[in-house]
DNA sequence: TGTACATCAGTGAACGCGCGTTCACTGATGTAC
DNA sequence: TGTACATCAGTGAACGCGCGTTCACTGATGTAC
């Protein structure tokens, strides 16, 4: 039966939720269709009245995924030293939660290679993520003050390794991993270091 | 009909070359066990005759590539010095060629998320890979000099940060991630940079 | 060394299963008058 | 505002397809005498 426009929109804005989380703990292959239909409490049929294809929607969760993930960081806006925003966002990257929680984590991390495998307009979603964090990290929008850019880039990329490496691996060595990346970031570290 | 052991031995190390490359290209989801059947020249259904599941073809295929990419340095042994060794080993992990040829790669970098996800005996396998890399670049023995290990575990972590994210960018973007990485790592970049 | 037979690597059809996508249908919502 | 009808979100069965794995079969290889 037909629901109202509004009861439409919720339930999109379930889909991608459930899908954003899904994709990036059990990967694009490894989530159907129905299993995020399911998730978001309804049944697959559905859900090409919302997204012409898995791909779309796979899109869209990426969009719905770094959006997350740089929430905490454009809320901090100016009122926070641009310096403490960074060192917040690169701790949480770094943390066990993170490395435990891919659903809730940095898209680029967790579905990074299977994208790269994947489409062309997926790729560019995922770009288009990847330059957002750069951006924040290096605060300064994209294209401009290349050094600091660089710098950032290559922050990034020590983050996204440590968090992939993390994850394969048993819990000590995830904690070496981790540890290993922050001192790499001049991150000090809350528990007493050998 | 049945083939000689000699044959049969042939046939198994073409599967193993087979699988090993297939699945650093496409991921292990990506590779059908026919794929690999077919690559190596055989149908599918003789498949387990050489290995009792696809999982102990991938456990097999992991070590063979780690066996590969670690060949030059364990083949360098005591002939190079150590630090040539390492800086060679770097250079490869963060060339173009490595970026564009994931077949002949880091498996880490390949499929080290896509294996997190899976069963334990395969991510073990990855472990053991992973060891076998930290001591070479810390040219320290498992378990020994925690300080070195705990340096070459952070540069293992970023260069396959940089692999992953070079590899999800476009090739503009992968360039600059590859020389930021190299600039962290204080390796020389042989084009003058900015 | 020669012979008879058991073994088994490789083939190709078949298995049950889950996938992305399509479709006919239902009935509440939205709209035109 | 009330009525008649078109729209369409959601359902559940069905589509073709490819997957990992199994199986009966073939015939050359390996082995026991």
């Amino acid at each position: 039966m037909r629901v109202s426009r509004e009861e439409k929109d919720r339930s999109h804005a379930r889909i991608v939720a459930s899908a954003s989380r899904l994709f990036r703990e059990r990967g694009i292959a490894g989530t159907s269709v129905g299993d995020v239909m399911q998730d978001a409490g309804l049944t697959h049929g559905g859900f090409y009245r919302h997204f012409g294809s898995k791909d779309a929607l796979v899109i869209a969760a990426l969009e719905a995924a770094f959006d997350e993930l740089m929430a905490p960081v454009l809320a901090a806006g100016a009122s926070e030293p641009a310096i403490k925003v960074r060192e917040d966002f690169c701790r949480f990257y770094l943390s066990d939660e993170h490395v435990k929680s891919p659903g809730i984590g940095c898209p680029a991390a967790a579905l990074g290679v299977e994208i790269g495998r994947g489409r062309e307009s997926v790729k560019a979603a995922l770009g288009r993520g990847v330059e957002a964090i750069i951006s924040a990290l290096s605060q300064a929008p994209p294209g401009a003050r290349p050094a600091r850019q660089a710098q950032a880039t290559g922050e990034l990329a020590a983050m996204i390794g440590a968090v992939v490496l993390a994850r394969a691996s048993d819990p000590q060595t995830a904690k070496l991993v981790l540890e290993a990346c922050r001192a790499r970031l001049g991150l000090r570290t809350t528990i007493a270091s050998e």
